[in-house]
DNA sequence: GCCAACGTTGGC
DNA sequence: GCCAACGTTGGC
């Protein structure tokens, strides 16, 4: 089994969103490498849910992966914000997945004390001009991780 | 194929 | 709101 992390901005989805919807489609990621990491995602696999672009950026829950990527229907639809034209039917350019709740941490866990920990000093996430929204994350790092959360 | 311009992300 | 970092676009 392996780990992620995938940002979420919580004015547009967060993980109280996810916990009342139960489940929901991931899409709309529109870069190459967050995209293929959605692709090697298996059911199963767990993943951090971080909030980005919000007053205290945080790891705040846990989800897992319910569905592997499948082709991500917003790419095809030309109301939606995510709209590619370029990309084909026949060979569909953005995936998505679908991630079910699992847990809310009582109290997030916030950027800020994740750059303290030695054993994330390698996660993408901490790294400076760091912008990927879907990453991996080490047995390691996860354990660290979860060490904290309550 | 290079690289400047531009747009986006995301922390602060 | 600002700005650094980075990805993408498009002219040449």
């Amino acid at each position: 089994m392996s780990y992620w992390l995938m940002k979420s901005e919580p004015d547009v989805f967060s993980i109280d969103d996810l916990k009342r919807k139960k489940r929901e489609a991931w899409d709309g990621v529109r870069n190459y490498q967050a995209r293929n990491y959605l692709r090697s995602m298996a059911v199963g696999d767990e993943v951090l849910f971080y909030h980005s672009s919000c007053a205290v950026p945080a790891a705040v829950g846990i989800a897992r992966v319910r569905k592997a990527a499948f082709p991500d229907p917003t790419q095809f639809d030309p109301g939606s914000d995510y709209f590619d034209a370029g990309s084909k039917p026949e060979d569909p350019r953005w995936s998505a997945v679908e991630v079910e709740f699992q847990r809310k941490f009582k109290k997030p866990l916030p950027l800020e004390l994740l750059k303290t920990l030695p054993e994330l000093a390698e996660l993408a996430l901490v790294k400076r001009g760091n912008r990927l929204s879907v990453m991996p994350v080490g047995e390691t790092e996860w354990q660290a991780i979860t060490a904290l959360a309550t």
